[in-house]
DNA sequence: ATAGATGCAAACACTTTGCATGGAC
DNA sequence: GTCCATGCAAAGTGTTTGCATCTAT
């Protein structure tokens, strides 16, 4: 279960655009508030296969982007050929480290660093909507241990 | 013509992988080393075969990752699914800010950031290999004027 | 009752691959 | 003469869409 406040900012959106609040829509919504951490559209869809409670890919990928216009998710592409989401709402800013070993991702937050990008966009008279910032590398365990891959390296 | 520290640069990866030095493969680096800015794998075969020098899909995506391998070119992916490719050799590294609007890439290098980046790393004992910073936003142009849209946007 | 949602399969867009033919070394 | 490279078309992959059916409101 996920903490209400996300369950209304879900509602609400949902109402304004006199969207229907559907079982399927409950499901996915719920069952990815209730993770951390990065999901694709397929693990979300086995998921809610093993919950028992099966929703077709379409669905899926139609929920997905209801979720992100609504702000609830963001999504990311590391570059391995599919999107991951992550719960956005009640999270601060971050930027990704990557894994390319094991496909751990880690979060960091460097204000430092927002603040020269302003710098760089007002030089240029850019108007920024977002940025993506993501260090690709191998993290600390795969660098000694190599303890070998873990999430699909795929493609 | 492009400079012969280029070419070199890729005659000696292709002996030393006893590579051969095909036809297609000197168009499609010859002219890749004659444009600048970003270029998709389709933009490079409809510029090959305006040159009255077709070449198939197939070679133009084997040739690209031969010449992203020496090194001769980086790929990016802008979201706007597919991937281009920009002259990397004898080039310092920079960053990108990508207007949603008419395509435009422009790109910025902020040695600040860079370290900034080092210590990040150096906090999770990451070991990185490379990075991807990526402002999305309106460039000048288009905020005044909104000059329309240049470069596809499909997807 | 009715606009909107679902599931399925077909369509998509980019990229990769198998295979017979052709060409560099 | 060998391999390696090319071209073509087929296969692949993640995602989107058309449509008949179903359902929340």
């Amino acid at each position: 279960m996920s903490s209400r406040r996300e369950w209304t900012a879900f509602e609400d959106t949902l109402r304004r655009r006199r969207l229907r609040l559907t079982a399927p829509r409950r499901r996915i919504a719920e069952r990815m508030l209730s993770m951390r951490g990065h999901l694709s559209a397929d693990e979300i869809q086995d998921l809610l296969k093993r919950d028992g409670t099966p929703v077709s890919k379409a669905t899926v990928y139609r929920t997905l982007s209801l979720l992100k216009e609504c702000g609830l998710f963001d999504s990311h592409d590391f570059g391995n050929g599919r999107k991951v989401y992550e719960k956005a709402v009640g999270r601060a800013h971050h930027d990704h480290l990557f894994c390319v070993s094991c496909g751990k991702v880690l979060e960091f937050h460097e204000p430092r660093i927002e603040e020269i990008q302003d710098q760089v966009t007002r030089r240029f008279r850019f108007s920024p909507v977002y940025h993506s910032h993501k260090i690709f590398g191998t993290c600390a365990d795969c660098t000694r241990g190599k303890p070998g891959e873990k999430k699909g390296e795929h493609r």
